[in-house]
DNA sequence: ATGAAAGCGCTAACAC
DNA sequence: GTGTTAGCGCTTTCAT
């Protein structure tokens, strides 16, 4: 781990150069009050003294608890889950935890593998992005005990905690949304992923219930681009010149289709309502303003670390019983684009 | 046969039902072409029969190398530091390299604990963001001989490696853009941070040497949002009501002044001029389209990482040699603003 | 309050 | 090629 380096002391140093035994340094350490306040004066000097860093790889493997978490994601490009992240390290660091970070690419598989690797790097506990895994990663998880949350979906059978909102309930109430204000003509604009298939999914249940069909655009590859939006759009316009109304499965690809419009001459939302998802600064910030569905990354990030800190005993005391089913929900932020 | 066994099982465990020895195991897995084909079949046999998953705690405090990159950015919400961090996971997750994050929320002394928490982990290396951090992170970094990347600005002197861009230089050349195109009433509007700090002295120094002032709203507390840049304009035409044009030390606070011209009904560029910095998909998106300096964040995320694997010995072949310096300069990008 | 003994699960020399 | 012998640096019992 370390190249050659002059001499990194070891607790057995720390401990001759305390006049005390190795055990009494691991204690003045872990358990300063089952420690004599003298000796553990007298250690903390001597750490002082010699600059020692203890081994955490040593105290894990002799404790078995390694206090890092991993957290699987599908990429931070995308700055909801970067939000997530944030929340997550944030409050894992307060309470003394690491955070691993692996990006699964939105590929069940290499989730898979990085799942063996976290369990191999001895994890405390796991956050996993979404509801759908492996089911070689189902059920090992569930074997092992391993404290796993699932964020960003929704879910009456977690492989252990959830933590996030319903997708499909999303599609749904943007459907409502639309259909209250009048929209029978109504397109959809996704990516090729999961999540974002299920609000595509709601969408359309919501729709078919009055009879509507949806127009759907080539699910694009993730990370959207703006432009990906733009193209969606126009590939919409070709299947449904009347459009009235598209839901884009998240602000970014709701951006595109907005420039589109613009770029055609359509006046939003007079000629054609644009909804978005996630809430991202630029929905805010563009032309028309972007309504869209806002959901709170780093909250949901830091209600999971909450979550995982209390499955390890950790946590702050200010939070209550644990419930494997945590629904933070969603809300329409209403802009200038319907 | 045997179900789902509760015991996690050990090496030992694989050795016995393959038969061999636990080193024959150990190298069946690390030195595969240093076991015959035979035994290597059975190993792997006896391994998928029992499940096993390594312990690489144990194989880290054994070898002395973890595999693991400690890498400190000050948040992940702004997302460049997290399309740098996409970068480094997946160029590190390639070469079988597992990332831990830190975040440092700016403080250079909140950087420093991790440094130590991250020294105690064992990591094989560490990125840092910035190349001003506590003097005893320097000194202590250079005495290990750890490989250290610094990212995101420039000096001469980096503990190890740098790979970034110089800031300063950035500030100048905002600067000299802003004269050229006859603007001498200048303002900034930046973040109470390092690096936007050398922005700020790189414009100052230029405009100097022309014998013009800036303008400077006072530093906004980073992360900074839309309405800091708001604010700062507005405090800036207090100061100085003929502004001609204000560098942005972000695209967010650029788009804040964005709004607040328009709110003022004040034209941009005719009335003032904006420019941004990092090109984030918001300056490209929003009206008019925001000139900003870019610099390419995965890419240095990618760069970062390749040096580092270089320093480990473990880098893909393509790359040259070692360089301690790598910059990867930027780009004004100019768009509607100006 | 402190210490002695016994590992945690693996890899690195060095033999054979 | 494969096995034997020693640890890696720390945290547990369990005594004292």
């Amino acid at each position: 781990m370390n190249p050659p380096s002059p001499q990194i002391s070891r607790m057995e140093d720390v401990a001759r150069e305390a006049g005390v035994a190795r055990v009494t340094v691991s204690r003045a350490l872990s358990h300063p009050d089952k420690v004599s306040p003298a000796t553990r004066a007298a250690v903390r000097a001597a750490i002082e003294r010699l600059g020692y860093v203890p081994n955490l790889t040593a105290g894990s493997l002799a404790s078995k608890r390694s206090r890092i978490i991993g957290a699987i994601v599908p990429t931070l490009c995308n700055s909801w889950f970067a939000d997530a992240m944030d929340g997550l390290a944030e409050t894992l660091g307060a309470a003394g935890y690491q955070l691993m970070l692996g990006q699964s690419g939105y590929h069940i598989d290499q989730e898979a593998g990085l799942v063996e690797a976290f369990l191999g790097r001895k994890v405390d506990g796991l956050i996993l992005t979404g509801v759908v895994h492996a089911p070689s990663v189902r059920e090992r998880l569930r074997r092992n005990r391993l404290p796993v949350v699932e964020i960003w979906d929704m879910t009456d059978d977690p492989i252990d905690t959830v933590v996030g909102f319903s997708n499909l309930l999303i599609g749904e109430a943007v459907a409502g949304y639309l259909l209250q204000r009048g929209h029978r003509r109504i397109g959809f604009i996704g990516a090729n992923e999961i999540r974002s298939g299920k609000r595509a999914q709601g969408l359309r249940q919501r729709l078919q219930a009055e009879g509507i069909g949806v127009a759907e655009a080539t699910p694009v590859t993730p990370p959207s681009v703006i432009e990906d939006g733009a193209r969606g759009l126009a590939e919409l316009l070709a299947l449904e010149p009347q459009l009235q109304a598209v839901f884009c499965s998240n602000d970014t690809l709701g951006v595109g289709a907005l420039f589109e419009c613009r770029r055609r001459g359509l006046q939003v939302p007079q000629d054609i309502a644009v909804v978005g998802f996630s809430d991202l600064a630029i929905a805010a910030a563009c032309v028309p303003a972007l309504t869209t569905v806002q959901v709170n990354s780093r909250e949901l990030g830091r209600r999971a670390a909450l979550v995982l800190l209390q499955r390890l005993g950790s946590a702050p005391a200010e939070e209550a019983a644990p419930s494997r089913v945590i629904d933070l929900g969603f809300q329409i932020i209403e802009r200038e684009s319907t």
